[in-house]
DNA sequence: GTCTATATTGCGATAGAC
DNA sequence: GTCTATCGCAATATAGAC
């Protein structure tokens, strides 16, 4: 049980960072702030990461792979035609920077902070991902479902909406996350001249 | 001439702020670091700003002031329809986050770095600019000549692309600075349902 | 107005008692 | 594993000679 223990003070510790990281930026933040939030003292940290950048990439490190992997089920997971896979894919990728807001900010803000070997990993899982996004769109457009303009611009169209959700949607804002997600998805559908009742 | 000299010193001061605080970030950046890039030493800074933090407001202040100026005035000189005043202020909100992309990234980056005072001054100007972009969006829709969704993630969607594109634009890319104003203001009126040949 | 030198503060990280 | 105490360093900002 001892290893519990380890693991949730670890796991507050994150929790806190992310908070702070989220609202006053990576360098603003202090491991003084980071220890009082998560109850302990600074020295205590130290039992439990092994640096500050090392808490900051143990918040970036997995939210592309789990955006990633959740944007690939919903599409797999859709049933219908290929417009309806990439609706699928498009309303799992505006959910997920969404529910994940405060990662998903600091993961699009903070890439600076992080050392160049770190920084390039990460860069790397972001351009196959972008990849992954335009395959999704040059398939409609090839089955002459959709009208597409230029592939690489629509994806960018759609991170830099779904990356500024990120920033501004509150579970308690005028729009619920359904609403949000449905908007957003419809606003994509119409961007690359999909031929429906969107 | 002295004060000429002064007012150049300033600039190159408030330059070299520009690019440092664009490419590390404001915590990061150390007013040693600028001071060399400016080619000064830090003591020196100190007759040219009050602050570091004075020094990022210089930064900041005009930039809001300077879209929502050059936007009304490509509105109010465009020719033609309700949607021909629409397409040349969004070419003008697009063309001018290209142009000033570094301004425009620190403007929508360090927000957080301000004092309360200056922040809210800040963020009042921009929500007057967002309710001008809505009643741009509106105005189209009420005489019939688009098919909008909901006004404010319009307003949010074209922001978040322009703010996009200050983050990645570079004036030797793939696309010329006409092309991407083109194509992303295609983008924007397809999203907005505008009943025409986009 | 620029420089060197320094005051002052607070940072990340470590040592060692308990 | 947590704490207190502290190291070593670099930050912003200032003082005063030239």
């Amino acid at each position: 049980m001892i290893s519990n223990k380890r693991r949730e003070s670890a796991k507050r510790i994150r929790q806190a960072a992310k908070k702070l990281f989220f609202t006053q930026g990576y360098d603003a933040t202090t491991l003084r702030q980071i220890a009082f939030e998560a109850g302990f003292k600074v020295g205590s940290l130290y039992n439990h990461i092994d640096s500050k950048e090392d808490l900051l990439l143990q918040i970036m490190g997995s939210v592309i792979d789990d955006l990633n992997e959740r944007v690939r089920e919903a599409v797999a997971a859709a049933e219908g035609d290929t417009i309806e896979r990439l609706r699928a894919g498009l309303a799992a990728h505006l959910a997920f920077h969404a529910e994940r807001a405060q990662e998903v900010f600091i993961g699009n803000t903070e890439l600076k902070s992080l050392s160049e070997e770190a920084r390039s990993s990460i860069t790397q899982k972001r351009l196959e991902y972008e990849s992954y996004l335009g395959d999704l769109i040059e398939t409609a457009d090839a089955a002459g479902l959709a009208d597409t303009i230029d592939t690489k611009l629509h994806v960018y169209s759609f991170i830099a909406q779904a990356t500024h959700i990120a920033s501004w949607y509150r579970p308690d804002g005028r729009l619920s996350l359904e609403e949000i997600v449905e908007i957003y998805t419809r606003f994509a559908l119409r961007e690359i001249g999909v031929f429906s009742d969107n």
